[in-house]
DNA sequence: CAAGGAGAAA
DNA sequence: AACGATTCTCCTTG
């Protein structure tokens, strides 16, 4: 009798199978199947899910690791379970080799020491993903999606599989060579391609086509009415070259766009499918046979997401030079523009076959993301919206169009909630936020004009910027509402906490490149930074408040830890010593304020309006006295200050590695990057013995994987700094600022009082703690004055910091509401007397 | 333009 | 290991 949960797992069925074979493959690249919410493939037959089942597991890593019962010869195998390599032979010469190869995983591991591991690199960087490159072993797994992407470039999977055995210590395991071969020959097999404002699925194998259109999920969703499968004659591939690159100039009248589809009478006979194909394979050189039926719009994703289960992931490939409907936009790169190795490298893998493939480019914060969209642009040259996170990067999207590319700037228009302007012309291109198309529900009049406009229309090219924010659900209804021939998504940090990273596989498609930050960083286009966690000490008394406090107020201990303080002061005293320009993060406002407004600088949080954010930013890149700058969470990204030389993050969100990531791509685009010898810093501070510091090497993981190290400080010298000079060097100031802490924390979550009451009555400890809170309430009067004095003393303070930095405008709205918000607070003390 | 609602992040 | 509080941004309306 098997066990009861194998039993009915067993039970579930073809769909759930399928999803729980494909999500055992690991790596954030792979496809993987969505967990579907109802059982929308009940219907499907007995048959067609042992054979989803069947094929699923053919493509699965899972299928390389066999049972391997006697692999390892000795008594202590077992320990290593499917570790234990002990039986893989080396080859004689193998030191000279720089490949390991895991067989059950498909995973390899460089020794980037090797005198070939430059050579190794730049063949696995084609044929693998990067998973782990710190100094000396770097890690690459292989997925069907990379796979897919070599073989499209034009890697032969005989060669691939010819050169990793020639790199490789031991020879390549059969069944890895069997999967390798397994993979390439069906990835790609299945298009998405876009015609006259219509879906439809194609592909060169007829069979294929009749397989899908049998499906019980995709069969039915074909258009009603239309013929079962159109045939047509692809188009050829041309040498396509970048615009950009140093060959362009020249070819590109050489090549010129070419007429090349010939659409053939709409219903084609299965016959002549077959004759078709046949004639395809004796002439290479004759236009290809592809064959597609038509689905509604509304499907599309449905489709993809079937497609991948039955994993024949569909994959969008625009044929932009053979488009004859849409119109051509008039944009080039401006002679100025040279793209570097690294932007054109991974614009070569999206253009690989001549035509533009949908995916995700992956580049490190100021290596030039930007350009490599205005680039695609401009080598597509047909209509192309814009997707932003924010109204500000809409700008800068915008401006950089015009910096680049010789766009007219009639035809490039932004559309966000003060500026819904449309292009004149029959094409353009569009720059809006996400959140604007994906307002569902009410809209002004005009923004639903300009998306009836949007909607209403075939693009060529959808760029998706900070494409990491894109899987959410709401995110998701833009791509499938906007008619678009190609996507391409860009970030940094191709990662999130939850695993919806993987949607973007379907809802976008591979990745396409990933650049490696420290080879960028050695070939001096994004600055080399030295990383540092700074260990500081808790005070006793705030370490026994942290102890005692519920979980949600403890971060605000270990964040205002008069220690932590000293010593982001004493950082910070240092730096501009040096002539750096600091800007510090703080994902809690109540800490930004107290820290900024105790050390005089100025600081940019949510609430701050925008003019006030551009003086302030303004201020800190010309101003030589304004050179530390306090930012919340609202800095993490899309913030360009390439003056920022260091960086020092005083708290966090919990263990996020993305926000870890994007900050210090605040520092990676310093100007000064290029001096001799120049480094940036980047210091994370963490209060000894608190949750933080398993937070802090959580948040570190991603930019370890990417070779950063990070040096432990857990004690500065102080040099030329007296110690005494330092905020919070006595215990009473100290005292104080812990009493401050508590009464405004009081204050905020006074309506969870209550219920905090019922919760520290069960502690005595707890319940001490709470009487010295009440004792600070009873004391309100008194601190009221203190509390209330003292934030007036810091608007003061402010006042005089940012008064040369205001340069007209008498009412300043920023410390209108700090009053508000102070009156409001004395008011509610009032009240609770 | 200030305020408020909504949606999202993780 | 799941949880979530808080912060932020955007859009619309009074």
């Amino acid at each position: 009798m098997p066990p009861k949960r194998k039993a009915s797992s067993y039970v579930r069925g073809g769909a759930k199978v399928g999803r729980a074979s494909a999500a055992s493959t690991p790596g954030p690249n792979t496809p993987r199947s969505l967990a579907s919410s109802s059982d929308e493939y009940s219907s499907a037959s007995e048959s067609e899910k042992e054979r989803v089942v069947k094929t699923v597991s053919k493509f699965s890593v899972d299928s390389l690791a066999k049972p391997r019962q006697h692999i390892g010869k000795d008594s202590a195998s077992y320990l290593f379970k499917n570790k234990d390599f002990s039986a893989m032979l080396l080859k004689p010469d193998h030191e000279n080799r720089p490949l390991w190869i895991d067989p059950f995983k498909a995973r390899i591991i460089l020794e980037s020491f090797s005198p070939l591991a430059a050579h190794a690199q730049d063949f696995l960087t084609t044929v693998a993903e990067p998973q782990s490159r710190p100094k000396f072993l770097h890690e690459y797994s292989l997925t069907p999606h990379s796979l897919y992407a070599a073989v499209s470039v034009g890697l032969d999977p005989n060669d691939i599989i010819n050169v990793l055995d020639r790199l490789s210590k031991s020879p390549v395991p059969e069944e890895l060579k069997k999967w390798i071969l397994t993979c390439t020959k069906s990835y790609g097999k299945v298009k998405m391609v876009l015609k006259h404002n219509k879906h439809f699925v194609e592909s060169t194998d007829p069979e294929i086509l009749q397989m899908l259109l049998k499906d019980s999920v995709i069969g039915p969703l074909r258009v009603q009415g239309t013929t079962d499968i159109t045939t047509t004659t692809a188009p050829k591939m041309q040498g396509l070259v970048i615009p950009g690159t140093k060959n362009f100039a020249g070819v590109q009248q050489a090549t010129g766009l070419r007429d090349k589809v010939q659409p053939k009478d709409d219903a084609a006979a299965q016959d002549d499918i077959v004759a078709t194909l046949n004639e395809d394979d004796d002439e290479d050189e004759e236009a290809e046979a592809v064959h597609s039926f038509e689905i509604a719009d509304d499907t599309v994703e449905i489709v993809q997401k079937r497609c991948l289960e039955l994993e024949l992931p569909i994959l969008q490939e625009y044929d932009f030079r053979n488009d004859l409907v849409n119109p051509n936009l008039d944009i080039d790169l401006k002679p100025a523009a040279q793209i570097r190795s690294y932007q054109e490298k991974s614009l070569s893998k999206m253009f690989g076959n001549g035509r533009a493939k949908s995916g995700m480019i992956v580049l490190p914060c100021g290596a030039g993301k930007t350009l490599v969209g205005i680039t695609a642009a401009c080598t597509i040259k047909k209509g192309v919206i814009i997707l932003c996170t924010s109204s500000m990067s809409v700008r800068q999207w915008r401006q950089e169009f015009l910096n680049w590319s010789n766009i007219n700037p009639n035809d490039i228009c932004v559309f966000t909630s003060d500026n819904k302007e449309t292009f004149t012309g029959n094409t353009g291109v569009i720059v809006t936020s996400y959140s604007m198309v994906a307002q569902k529900g009410k809209r002004s009049h005009q923004s639903q004009k300009t998306m009836d406009f949007i909607t209403g229309r075939e693009w060529g090219l959808m760029i998706l910027d900070e494409v990491h924010v894109a899987p959410a659900n709401v995110f998701r209804r833009v791509t499938s509402t906007i008619k678009t021939h190609a996507k391409l998504g860009l970030t940094a940090t191709l990662l999130r906490e939850d695993d919806k990273i993987t949607d973007l596989n379907f809802l976008i498609g591979p990745k396409l490149y990933e650049a490696n930050w420290m080879e960028l960083s050695e070939q001096g286009h994004i600055a080399r930074v030295q990383c540092a966690e700074v260990w500081c000490p808790m005070t006793t008394e705030f370490y026994s408040e942290y102890l005692n406090l519920p979980s949600k107020k403890k971060a605000l201990m270990w964040t205002m830890n008069p220690r932590k303080f000293q010593a982001a002061q004493y950082l910070i005293n240092y730096h501009e010593k040096q002539g750096d320009k600091i800007i510090v993060f703080a994902d809690n406002i109540f800490a930004l304020k107290a820290y900024a407004t105790k050390l005089q600088k100025a600081f940019i949080y949510g609430d701050t309006n925008n003019a006030e954010r551009e003086r302030i930013l303004d201020n800190f890149r010309h101003n030589p006295d304004i050179n530390t700058l306090f930012l919340s969470k609202i800095g993490d990204t899309s913030l360009d200050l390439p003056e920022a030389t260091v960086l020092i993050q005083i708290s966090s969100h919990y263990g996020s590695r993305r926000q870890e990531a994007q900050r210090l791509g605040r520092i990676l685009r310093a100007k000064r990057r290029n001096e001799e010898g120049f480094n940036a810093y980047f210091y994370s501070l963490v209060s000894k013995d608190t949750q933080e510091m398993f937070y802090s090497s959580k948040r570190q993981a991603f930019l370890v994987d990417q070779g950063y190290a990070f040096k432990v400080i857990t004690k500065f010298d102080y040099q030329g700094q007296n110690i005494n000079d330092l905020a919070f060097s006595t215990p009473a100031e100290r005292r104080e600022l812990l009493q401050n802490i508590l009464l405004a924390n009081d204050d905020e979550l006074d309506a969870d009082d209550r219920g905090d009451d019922m919760y520290h009555a069960r502690d005595g400890r707890a319940q001490a703690n709470k009487k010295k809170k009440t004792m600070a309430r009873r004391t309100a009067g008194a601190l009221s004055e203190l509390a209330g004095g003292q934030d007036m003393a810091y608007v003061e303070q402010n006042r005089s910091r940012n008064k040369d930095l205001k340069k007209k405008g008498p009412s300043n709205p920023f410390f209108k509401k700090m009053q508000r918000e102070t009156e409001k607070r004395r008011k509610a003390m009032e009240d609770s007397e």
